[in-house]
DNA sequence: ATGGCGCGCGCAGCGCGA
């Protein structure tokens, strides 16, 4: 089983993107994020051309969040239950009996803001509800745009990104503490390639100069990551034209 | 030097992302 997770920064913008993709790689299951799609407007018929099943939660020009699988969905949930949020941030569903979250981690804009507490706030509430997700959910993976840079090692420069905004210390404990759930970092069960990143601004040739940072990730049950055979980051939709900033990242599962 | 790019919205230029 191939999940993957990409943020497309505008899914009307990236589909075509995303069919080649689709097309080429042939996951099993995709997590979107920044769709900035109203359901009304989701592209489900262009994704069942090409054999894919969608369940997707979005709002008009922020955030939206969308899983797109060859299977079909069940049991699909928006959102965080009992954390009241008007952004589009979370969705859940099972698919071939794994239950698979897709979430767009807050932002954060600048440590202090408001949108940093809100973050820090979000990050609290996702992470009780995932508690109780994984008892109930013994093969529960949780795919996305965590806004996070968990170490200095998935930061292209650490001393000029030190305490910033997807760096801070907060921020980075809000990510251990998934992983204290019992949750694994998929990426990092693996031998990895120094400087291995799935964001890059659009600016000052970043990409090309692998300025990044690894902000997206696959965090897999201990059931899961057992099973886990290998996790990438695909660097080929980053050099396309017009391409989202984030790249894909997926991982294999060796499921009976 | 604090913007540089790309997106949505909507028709100018701004807010936002990370």
């Amino acid at each position: 089983m191939k999940l993957a997770t990409w943020n497309v920064n505008s899914l009307r913008v990236r589909l075509p993107h995303l069919l080649d993709w689709l097309a080429r790689v042939a996951p099993d299951v995709v997590c979107l994020q920044e769709t900035k799609t109203e359901d009304a407007n989701f592209p489900a018929a262009a994704l069942a051309g090409a054999g894919y099943r969608s369940a997707y939660s979005g709002q008009k020009t922020y955030n939206g969040v969308a899983i797109v699988a060859r299977a079909p969905l069940a049991d699909v949930q928006a959102g965080i239950p009992g954390f009241d949020d008007e952004q589009r941030r979370v969705l859940s569903a099972t698919a071939d009996g794994v239950r698979v979250v897709c979430a767009y981690v807050p932002n954060g804009q600048a440590v202090g803001s408001d949108k940093y507490e809100y973050k820090l706030r979000w990050l609290r509430a996702f992470a009780d509800w995932l508690r109780s997700e994984l008892e109930r959910h013994p093969r529960l993976v949780v795919l996305g745009d965590y806004n996070v840079a968990p170490e200095d090692r998935d930061v292209h420069d650490p001393a000029l990104w030190r305490g910033q905004v997807l760096c801070s210390d907060e921020e980075r404990a809000a990510f251990r503490r998934l992983l204290d759930l019992g949750l694994a970092d998929g990426f990092r069960l693996f031998e990895q390639p120094e400087k291995s990143f799935t964001w890059w601004d659009y600016r000052m040739n970043q990409f090309k100069r692998n300025m990044g940072l690894r902000i997206d990730h696959i965090l897999l049950s201990p059931a899961l990551a057992e099973r886990c055979s290998g996790c990438t980051i695909d660097l080929a939709p980053r050099q396309l034209e017009r391409p989202s900033d984030h790249a894909p990242v997926v991982a294999d599962l060796a499921l009976p």
